[in-house]
DNA sequence: GCGACAG
DNA sequence: ATCTTGTCGC
């Protein structure tokens, strides 16, 4: 048995489930003040085994692409409904690190739920406690909740709470540090076409890295070319 | 037991 | 998410 077989066999989902439930009482869900002037957007997408993990920098409100940075590493944690964040984390985890290090982010946009999820504790909402980095989560669909229409809105309504919110063809979710009307607020700034652009850029990029296969590094020459 | 189920 | 041929529609 391999090392990603052992990492596999190790990972608990009941135990997986617990840690989110003592980690979602951490969560800041009130507003990080501060201007944001600069965006994130991560995505990991998947070949085979492979995750390539994808972290693209932009302006906001302009979308103007500054900076391109990936990783590809096998991914070991299984997906499971609700852990998305388990399996995920191990790909994009190193790379949010060190692009979080390296340059000044006021907001990351993060492919997949922030509270809209079972235990209030989505890959986004995940990602913005361990990082205390604002975040807002954008998912194709829905995980949890019902769809109530409140006025020229549709809110995602789970167990008595809003958890988030319908924009177009997807959800919108506060992840760690903003409110869901924040998060309505510079998602649909940022969004042209489909999904917001930080994140319709990195799920192309990763789409193209992924017939590169290489180990990782600076991708802003191929961002320069989509 | 059955259906639902981010990426 | 990805695998994967042909096929339906604008």
């Amino acid at each position: 048995m391999n090392r990603c077989e052992r990492v596999a066999q190790n990972f608990s989902p009941s135990k997986a489930r617990e840690a989110q439930e003592v980690l979602s009482r951490l969560v800041r869900r009130e507003s990080v003040k501060g201007e944001v002037l600069y965006v994130g957007g991560i995505d990991v997408s998947y070949r085979g085994k492979l995750g390539i993990g994808v972290f693209v920098i932009m302006k906001y409100p302009t979308a103007e692409p500054l900076g391109c940075s990936y990783v590809a590493k096998e991914a070991c944690v299984p997906y499971v409904p609700g852990l998305l964040a388990f399996r995920e984390m191990e790909v994009a985890a190193p790379l949010v690190g060190a692009v979080l290090r390296s340059h000044r982010i006021d907001l990351l946009f993060v492919n997949g739920h922030g509270i809209a999820h079972p235990r209030r504790f989505g890959l986004a909402t995940h990602v913005g406690l361990v990082f205390k980095t604002r975040t807002i989560g954008v998912a194709r669909r829905r995980l949890v909740g019902t769809e109530v229409r409140e006025g020229n809105r549709i809110l995602l309504t789970h167990e008595g709470e809003t958890v988030g919110a319908r924009l177009g063809s997807f959800y919108v979710s506060p992840g760690w540090g903003v409110t869901l009307e924040e998060a309505l607020e510079y998602t649909s700034t940022l969004t042209r076409k489909g999904l917001p652009e930080p994140l319709r850029l990195a799920d192309r990029l990763g789409k193209a890295l992924g017939a590169e296969a290489g180990n990782g590094g600076d991708c802003a020459w191929l961002m320069r070319e989509l």
